[in-house]
RNA sequence: GGCGGCGUAGCCAAGUGGUAAGGCAGAGGUCUGCAAAACCUUUAUUCAUCGGUUCGAUUCCGAUCGCCGCCUCCA
């Protein structure tokens, strides 16, 4: 039984779709110009493999992840520029779904835009202004937190002695808002400028919150099931969206709310002063494998921080290499006939612990072992030369409902040098034969420049890709 | 100041009221012309510190120390 720990209660809860098999869920995505940074990705990935796992229990997902194209920096960027919102914003787009693809996240179902949804936000809007649950302030529509008593139930945030009251960080009378946390749903712009739109409560723009509330409802409903982003949004951001969602439809808005914790390198914060907030550019720049990234983003369950360190991502190369040999051993391997009932209890237990694990509200780095425990042990049997044919079946599916999850296996790769290689390894064999290993380890050498590295067994020579 | 999370071997870490998963690194060995890969063996009497509850705590409670996040704008 899957389990989630929803913030929006605080428990771990058995994870129960609104509608049988059918899962409707909507992740936080980017603003658009500032994706890169890694701690963002170990969230997109989170909601990768939560988008997957959920496939993989049989759930027919709709998956919906938003592209925020619209904020100050973007308007005055473009402006500056001499371009509109969409032509200073495609790059960045691209930009993104290039790193997502490099980092094996899967692309969501649907992933709209902001200021493509401007009139969805209207609406809701028109709605709150109707039902006094948002008021027009000096041209601008803030929504009023008084109107909803439950506002905090997600945050759980405590506004006695903290904002409110105690607080001397707010002078309320310069926001013209009724109440010091009232945020604002559409501010006003001068009819001048390009960065607005018309609506009935005058041309403006809208407020942050109010594009989650909007993209989310129209494709997966006024209630759906999962809500998941980042540690950092949880206040004011989703808070806010339950308000203006809930404020307006008086239904329940998300029933489960998933919060992805965030990223600490070297056991510090990241930060630009510390000279240690990296881009996921800036890591694949140096050399590391992309997949190598992803292991170690997804080896800490996505609830806990996780401590970012060069070390691990090293450790991660390697693991991750173990794990693509493995795949290809076992595809490789000289299987005799026939089966083996140690090798099917082997398997069955991998795949029923990993299962259990993900259950555990996704915990990765227990599904991780699972899978590290069936390498292990049908590695040593491959170094005896002991696996069958159908173990070697059985083994390779389980692998691939491993990957199908985690995405941590690699690509079988086609080789297009294929040819080459074979002629330069008979050359090298051939050597080794006349003993001369000045010239085989010259062919080894010259082919490791080009990342083709050999292995000798006793079946022959192996050859891999680096 | 308010709220929340965390502190487990050199590193990344899972975990539970009953005696410490997994990965990386290290050491020794098998195999090999040498490597590589893989395998085997080995690596925490102990889970930040100090108290308490308990037959028994790393796991529960309290205190202390340390680290991280949110609490203003922008998103």
């Amino acid at each position: 039984m899957l389990r989630f720990h929803n913030t929006l209660t605080n428990k771990i809860e058995d994870f129960e779709p609104l509608a049988g098999s059918e899962v409707k869920m909507y992740i936080c995505g980017p603003t658009v110009w500032n994706f890169a940074h890694i701690g963002n990705f170990r969230t997109f990935t989170f909601g990768d493999i939560l988008a997957r796992y959920l496939r993989f229990k049989g759930y027919e997902l709709t998956h919906v992840m938003n592209l925020t194209d619209v904020d100050d920096r973007i308007i005055n960027e473009s402006a500056k520029a001499s371009k509109t919102i969409d032509e200073f914003v495609q790059p960045f787009i691209i930009a993104f779904w290039e790193d997502m693809d490099v980092l094996g996240n899967n692309r969501p179902d649907i992933a709209p835009r902001a200021t493509e949804h401007i009139k969805e936000m209207v609406e809701i809007i028109q709605t709150l202004l109707e039902n006094g649950k948002a008021y027009e302030s000096d041209g601008s529509i803030y929504f009023r937190i008084t109107a909803f008593p439950e506002y905090g139930k997600l945050s759980k945030i405590k506004f006695e002695g903290n904002i409110v009251g105690g607080s001397e960080r707010i002078d309320t009378d310069k926001y013209e808002k009724e109440d010091a946390r009232d945020f604002a749903l559409w501010k006003l712009v001068d009819k001048s400028d390009p960065a607005g739109w018309d609506a009935p409560f005058g041309y403006g723009r809208p407020g942050w919150h109010i594009e989650c509330s909007a993209m989310s409802m129209k494709y997966l409903g006024e209630t759906f099931d999962i809500h998941a982003g980042g540690i950092d949004l949880q206040f004011p951001h989703h808070e806010n969206e339950i308000a203006q969602s809930e404020g307006a439809t008086g239904k329940l808005f998300s029933k489960y709310w998933l919060h992805g914790e965030f990223l600490k390198v070297d056991s510090e914060k990241m930060s630009k002063s510390l000279g240690n907030d990296f881009t996921l550019r800036d890591i694949i720049g140096r050399g590391f494998n992309p997949l190598a990234i992803r292991y170690l983003l997804l080896s800490v369950p996505y609830n806990k921080q996780l401590n970012f360190t060069f070390e691990g991502l090293n450790g991660a190369v390697t693991t991750v290499e173990r794990l693509q040999q493995f795949r290809r051993l076992v595809s490789e391997a000289n299987a005799a006939e026939g089966s083996s009932a140690e090798v099917k209890t082997s398997v069955e237990k991998s795949l029923a612990d990993f299962e259990t694990a993900m259950d555990d509200d996704l915990n990765t780095a227990a599904a991780l072992a699972a899978i590290h425990n069936l390498v292990r042990e049908i590695n040593t049997l491959l170094a005896k030369d002991a696996l069958t044919s159908n173990d070697q079946k059985a083994v390779s599916a389980a692998i691939e409902k491993f990957d199908a999850v985690l995405g941590i296996f690699g690509e079988e790769k086609t080789e297009i040098l294929e040819e080459e290689i074979e002629t330069l390894i008979e050359e090298r064999q051939e050597a080794r034969r006349q003993r001369n290993f000045a010239r085989s380890d010259e062919i080894r050498d010259e082919l490791a420049e080009k990342g083709i590295v050999l292995e000798d067994t006793k079946d022959g020579v192996r050859w891999k890709r680096k």
